[in-house]
DNA sequence: CTGAAAGCGCTTACAG
DNA sequence: CTGAAAGCGCTTACAG
């Protein structure tokens, strides 16, 4: 049987108060007297109170509880980025994640109907649908704050503010570094089409392969995991095979470089593999993984800073994106092409 | 300016009825006249309206909420059980996580706090303190459902209902297997002294040792990153090397195999490396590393299934652990040792 | 410095 | 099938 906890009348008719009185002792200690204060704190002990946070939050009208979105936890980037949000936001705020990831039947709705009211702002590390999409109406009906971080922003997204890496220029430079090195056949592996940040990164190679006059057709979709990197590293070294591959992501190159490694391709010298991100284990991969990195943690304190804007100034606009450096990381996993 | 929401009281005027009946739409509609029943959805739609989840979870002294408590979000064996988490708990509670990783003052307590009242039941896929200390109490005083998962109890935890796999049989399987190999000197990489895990697998490769009349002595102490690994790779392989490293888990294994590519070290020709958990890239590391693998998944859907049991029966102890099997995971970064 | 009272938005017996 | 009323546990002006 469940405990009945005690309440504030409970505390009060021990201690010989009123509830103002605990209350006030809870929330404004300085304007209650000496004796008084020690009293009630005494019976709190005692009764081993606690307030009751769903009660307060309700009354109050706010819960400082702030809400992470995030597709799926298991990513060393969205660790560093969840760590910069943090570092920004503990102590004012309980920081809280939910995944979008679909995994039982009406995932989504469910956690949105529940964010409704019992979440300050939002921070929103994956702009896929649909969790988004209702996420947004909460913006415009109650006026949640919301920041996009990470990711671009997708239409419906897109009058948000947002923190994110140039990812059209990032992968047109780290394309253009292949081109450099000699390569003229590069195949890109692209994420979901309905993927924003994946969209931006394949323009970007593509637009690069133009500039140089270079065919930029040779683009496959994956699902962004080590296995999609790997089925599509089998694709595209059947047959006659580019000198490099470029991937909207290092959990692909790692795929890639796996598959190439089990067909005896030795990598940089049958086959570069260039990553996105910089994520935890591509400076370890063997060859370390050349890769674009993102500011990760930085990303993620910017995020928390326009979220705090938001809420202390909320008829401020504030929609503008902010665009953080990138930084091409040259490892070994890279070399001279063929031209 | 915030937009005020409506309430059950403005649709309640609008649609011409009691609040009670507005509430009756929303919870029970066939308690409710077909014509009545529209006539409020019109309203409700019109007026944009959804229900203060706050107001309601007060009021039901219910949130529908189970809290999931992991040290950093960013591991994929994590992922994997909070995938089989919300495969049980999806549709009947939102599932929502945090981190018990200190990044600023005092983040903990401030959530504990929180969670008191807000949160019906507590997965804690991590159980070290000191997060866990208090949540203790929580359990004790309040009679929250709490459910320790993947690691196995620390002395404050004991009591708890826990699933996981036997991680002193398991480590010491696997060293009985380097053995069996031929290696005589090896060395253990374990965590942080209060991590029972590792603890358990340190003992686990200890008594297997002493099993073998063999030394089980080399036992070096880091944090359970990739670096740690690097680290500790670096003390070890200097001097008199041992012939294999076991590692307490994959990410120092993986750490261990970059430092011993970086001095030249042939895997598994010079040195063999055994890894724990099987994570995401242990598969694809080059060489492919041996590791022992956990149920991860199973492991969240069982401790789902605990955390449900509890809250269903508040009255059952229901305290015992529940061990789930795990696997060594044969691939190529172990070979044959010089004995 | 302290207490009585109102009220946050909802749900749920209780009458009708 | 519907409404009036009580109450969940707290906070906060308002008097005193």
């Amino acid at each position: 049987m469940r405990l009945a906890s005690p309440t504030i009348v409970e505390v009060a008719q021990r201690a010989g108060v009123s509830i103002s009185t605990v209350s006030r002792c809870l929330n404004h200690p300085d304007k209650v007297g000496k004796k008084t204060l020690q009293r009630v704190r005494k019976v709190i002990d005692e009764v081993n109170f606690s307030p009751n946070a769903l009660a307060q939050s309700f009354r109050r009208g706010k819960t400082n509880i702030i809400l992470v979105v995030v597709h799926e936890i298991g990513s060393g980037l969205l660790s560093e980025v969840v760590g910069g949000i943090r570092s920004v936001l503990d102590g004012r705020y309980a920081v809280i994640l939910t995944e979008s990831r679909p995994d039982a039947a009406q995932p989504a709705n469910f956690i949105e109907m529940l964010v409704a009211k019992q979440v300050e702002g939002v921070i929103l590390l994956c702009s896929v649908p649909p969790f988004s999409r209702k996420i947004i109406e909460l913006n415009k009906a109650r006026n949640l704050p919301i920041v996009i971080g990470l990711e671009p922003l997708s239409d419906e997204l897109r009058k948000l503010p947002s923190v994110h890496i140039d990812n059209f220029a990032a992968a047109s430079e780290a394309t253009a570094y292949l081109i450099g090195l000699g390569h003229h056949r590069i195949a890109f592996v692209s994420g979901p089409r309905q993927s924003y940040v994946t969209l931006d990164r394949e323009r970007g190679f593509m637009a690069a392969m133009a500039d140089a006059g270079l065919d930029g057709s040779h683009v496959h979709y994956a699902d962004l995991s080590v296995n999609g990197g790997i089925n599509a590293a089998n694709d595209i070294l059947t047959g006659a095979p580019p000198s490099a591959i470029f991937c909207a992501n290092d959990d692909m190159a790692l795929g890639v470089m796996s598959a190439a490694a089990r067909r005896g391709l030795a990598i940089p010298g049958a086959l570069s593999v260039l990553g996105f991100d910089d994520m935890r284990y591509a400076a370890i991969a063997n060859p370390p993984l050349s890769t674009v990195a993102q500011p990760a943690r930085e990303i993620g304190i910017h995020a928390a800073r326009r979220l705090l804007d938001a809420i202390d100034n909320p008829d401020e606009p504030g929609r503008q994106t902010e665009i953080l450096q990138h930084r091409l990381v040259i490892r070994s996993s890279t070399g001279r092409g063929p031209g």
